[in-house]
DNA sequence: TGAGTGAATTGGAACGTTCCAGTAAAAACA
DNA sequence: TGTTTTTACTGGAACGTTCCAATTCACTCA
């Protein structure tokens, strides 16, 4: 029982509205929407003109719902407070957002559980593709939510393990990296050289432990190693505890440069001179190692390449439905700076 | 002209087919989903079985065309690589998930540009939220956007300007941070404090600065500032010219824990003994500053209960339509370390 | 027994797009 | 000139939910 004509409609403007406005069909308008090469120019701009005039704003959920194809990406990051793995998430994001994607975030923070449900909450969600960073645990699970929405899904650092995991995995050189820290350790002349942090058992940490081994065992050495949580607080704890048992050590490999921070901090705490008594490398090559004291020598993976690789990987998928190369090692490159010069 | 019994289904179940298995009508399946408590019992268990038994996603984007709720907030931030954006981010997106919502992430990257097309991009995708710390510069034009889309919007740790700006803000009360971080130097016997960092003519360097300027007034002494990048990088570069300029400074306090950590860093090259020679006070209380040598006394906002809080106030306002109050700032707190004591 | 109540369930109409098959007009060709 | 091809546009039917008004059913009570 509308009476008259309404100045102010209550509800938001639709490509319906736009297209009375403008004088065509919805169906037109949606052409122009989607950019399509049949419009001829003079309309095209008509319809954009009448988008502007009167408000217009996409609904994407509808368009959703009818496309299934939401222009969305989730990104599951295992822990968002490590810097490394913010800087990849906003370099990610804002690769994507070049080609009209938004990212939704999510931190699983090392939780098997929160993982499920995050990666639950996506699929709803209608996200077009998934770059995870899984946490590890409940691999089972949070495997067969992945698999079941058929979703493109990459991993990134780190991989589900499984017989139904057949995610394309993307992830730096870790092996080379460490071969690198320890050759260079040793051109400079260091006599034994220890590798510090990472949790045992786990895939990163052995990759990342198994060029060091290996250059050692090329040497004839045995290999000297604390594992342990990949944080400040653990490297500068175990670095007294290291030197008490291996008095001889004089350069150190750490598992991240978090490790390798809290190992400096520590050594500046004690007056160990980082550099000469003792030379440090560390993983990941996040921005604080340019400003610590003394600059930390570093493992960079290259994270605004890896990232920008890793975002046109998933569109390309999405997109052309070029499905990437199911394992990826993207190369990486020894950093030098004081702490090992 | 279906011809037989298809024992696989081509398209992904819906809650027809939900129906259809556990017997019952589509509305009551959608009645479950919502949890309303006028289902019994029985059918709700039955419902629920047939959902895990068919393998049934929700599908959120038609829920969101027809009901107008995504259950998705927009998250801008001007600088992700920052870990105090990125802890508020993480803890945010959390405490979000508790109660069912996603986060979409946005870096503006300090791009006023950038920073627009992020916010048109998330009205599209309809999030029923803002939360948005801005970076500087266009806020006319993200104000437009921001007005236009009538989506609850907080604005935390730092405001756009501008008479069309009616949006909630919430950030931690940096003035009285600064002055207690300036009361603290002075009873520690400091002569002479200077502030460090921050670029001028900032709202958030204004008031971080204003404590400081406070207290120094009272005392009758001449402010010392130098102005700057918020970065490591400006704090270990400024820090001689300081010294220089002004070789009785005993004192400083930083913009923020970056530029702090920064000073940090360029006195163990330097020798200056922090505590001793010069005591250092930063401002965020980041997760470095306890594994800094020395470990780095700061001003805490307490980011995990700032994010909650935010968290809670913009669901508050979603779902129950209290709009928060304008403007609230959050306490602060001095965390005294070894470089103040 | 019949009316009245409340609890539990239901079918149909939205929501705003995209897709599809089709049409009208213009252009090209024989 | 008539036929085909091409170009530009169109109307209706989906997509999978939620919302609403309506309906059924089992009770209670006079």
């Amino acid at each position: 029982m509308e009476s008259g004509a309404k100045p102010l409609m209550r509800h938001r403007p639709t490509i319906l509205d736009v297209a009375k406005q403008a004088g065509v069909s919805k169906s037109t308008v949606s052409l122009v929407l989607q950019g399509n090469a049949a419009v001829k120019e003079s309309t095209r701009v008509a319809v954009r003109k009448a988008m502007a005039d009167i408000g217009y704003v996409y609904n994407r959920s509808a368009a959703t719902l009818r496309s299934a194809s939401s222009g969305l990406i989730g990104l599951v990051i295992n822990d968002l407070r490590n810097p490394f793995f913010t800087e990849f998430a906003a370099l990610f994001q804002m690769e994507l957002a070049r080609h009209g994607f938004a990212t939704v975030l999510a931190n699983s923070d090392e939780d098997p559980a929160l993982q499920v449900q995050m990666i639950s909450s996506l699929v709803e969600h209608g996200v077009s593709g998934f770059i995870i960073s899984p946490s590890y645990g409940g691999d089972e699970e949070a495997l067969a939510i992945l698999n079941a929405a058929q979703t493109p899904t990459m991993q990134v650092f780190r991989s589900l393990a499984g017989p139904e995991c057949h995610h394309p995995f993307i992830a730096p050189d870790y092996q080379h990296g460490s071969q690198l820290a320890a050759e260079h350790l040793f051109a400079k002349g260091r006599k034994q050289v220890a590798f510090l942090g990472g949790l045992e058992g786990r895939p990163v940490t052995e990759e990342r432990m198994s060029g060091y081994l290996q250059v050692l065992k090329k040497r004839g050495d045995e290999p000297i190693i604390l594992t342990g949580q990949a944080t400040r607080t653990f490297g500068k704890e175990t670095i007294s505890k290291l030197r008490q048992d291996h008095p001889d050590v004089d350069g150190v490999i750490c598992f991240n440069d978090l490790v390798a921070l809290g190992v400096l901090s520590a050594c500046a705490e004690e007056g160990i001179a980082v550099g000469a008594d003792l030379k440090v490398v560390g993983f990941d090559d996040i921005e604080d190692c340019q400003d610590s004291y003394p600059p930390l020598s570093s493992i960079s993976s290259n994270i605004p390449e890896f990232a920008k690789a890793t975002a046109q990987q998933i569109l390309g998928w999405i997109k052309e439905d070029e499905k990437p190369k199911p394992l990826v090692r993207s190369p990486v490159e020894l950093i030098e700076r004081a702490s090992s010069r």
